[in-house]
DNA sequence: ATTTAAATTTAGGCGTCTCTAAAAATTTAT
DNA sequence: ATAAATTTTTAGAGACGCCTAAATTTAAAT
């Protein structure tokens, strides 16, 4: 009999979120000290976090080799993403939120139980497959696919394609994005790669931008 | 200095909404006792966060006493009270949710953290007045009326008006208002009361019901 | 006015989640 | 291959929110 008691608490879907995002969607192992980094908290409450997890057949776990998730962690990080990236979308769909804003709340309520509102939700949204930062939305089941995005730094001069999400969504990022009005669905050409110091010329739109290697490292394109 | 440090914990907001809707919107003292019927946990749990939340100036309390809650402690209730109000409307409204599924979700919902999301959720929901039970959402500032409705069992017979609210939220009552085809907005006339069991002959809509006291003392009705 | 009953508080403890400090294991460097 | 540095785990403790059991206060009953 399996334990289906997915009776989990806010921490613990904390936990399963960050060794999604930081082990290739949960499937390589990551470390204590990563976790920890990136939770703001310390090793040693990590370890303890991650014995409870391992308990409960969310995490792989064996002393010093660090944590992957199991099936069953991955089915939960997947439905904790979904809504989270859901929620996204209304704030910015529905009650006007720009881009950068949406993240702190989106974490907030990606911890609200019932399955019913995010199904309602969902509908209402009329069953986005993007969030606003042009990351993929898992349907009911945790499929999600990713059509065939590249980073704008590892695509070659002369393509031609629609900026379709962002690596790095932290809120300089985005701010810096918006005040240089380059947005999703932007149409993007690849110009000219400065090999001294890896910069780029790009058209988009009908302008002509110079952008650094930092920036061009943290866009997706879509080629056409 | 004021101390506005206003980081409540979930459990905190749910003893303060409680003791609001106990108290006769805060102002009477509630009884130890009454909290923990209400919120199903123990007496000496109360006493230990009744201590805190007096310490947070958020409630009057003196040992043997009761509590009743402070100018910041209503205030506050009346964040929270707005807060799940708005969510309830929005899953009706916006979700189609009926009105007796409303209240578990939006209980989870009116603790999320974010002023800039529920002035929104207010645009959005064009600055509803009343949620799906009938009862008054408070504005920014906490200031709500309530119209003049009367319970149905307190009116005089031939008194005619307009259903407006519900006093019992129950699941159970809801359901059974919709099995009767009884609904918000619905005109009633009080065509004759039965003084052997204190039961009515309503005229609603163009129907005949006889209903019981135990409906007419939980039915809210404004005068027309 | 005492006694009895009921309500309230105190005392001590438990589970969760976190921390610091110290011990153990692993990795890196010489 | 051994020593040094780093990472990870253990041990012990604290804040929170809840509990049980016992003591105290208040209210009710005779």
């Amino acid at each position: 009999m399996p334990k289906l008691i997915k009776v989990m608490t806010r921490s613990e879907e904390n936990y399963i979120k960050t060794i999604f995002h930081l082990g290739n969607k949960g499937t390589e192992a990551v470390s204590t000290n990563g976790i920890a980094v990136v939770m703001e908290t310390k090793p040693s409450s990590v370890t303890d976090m991650v014995k409870k997890l391992s308990e409960k057949d969310l995490v792989n776990y064996k002393k010093y080799q660090g944590v992957s998730l199991t099936e069953l962690g991955k089915k939960t990080a997947l439905g904790i993403i979904r809504k989270h990236r859901l929620w996204e979308v209304f704030l910015v769909e529905k009650l006007d939120f720009s881009w950068d804003e949406v993240h702190d709340v989106a974490e907030q309520l990606e911890h609200i139980k019932s399955d019913k509102l995010i199904d309602k939700l969902d509908s209402l949204l009329n069953y986005p497959k993007f969030d606003p930062h042009g990351d993929p939305i898992p349907d009911k089941n945790g499929a999600f696919k990713h059509g065939d995005r590249k980073l704008l730094s590892e695509v070659p001069v002369e393509s031609k394609g629609i900026c379709v999400g962002v690596k790095d969504s932290s809120t300089a990022f985005l701010k810096f994005l918006d005040k240089n009005n380059i947005a999703l669905g932007d149409e993007i050409t690849i110009l000219e790669k400065e090999e001294f110091d890896s910069s780029f010329y790009i058209k988009i739109g009908e302008r002509r931008e110079h952008i650094s290697n930092q920036i061009a490292s943290n866009l997706y394109i879509k080629i056409s």
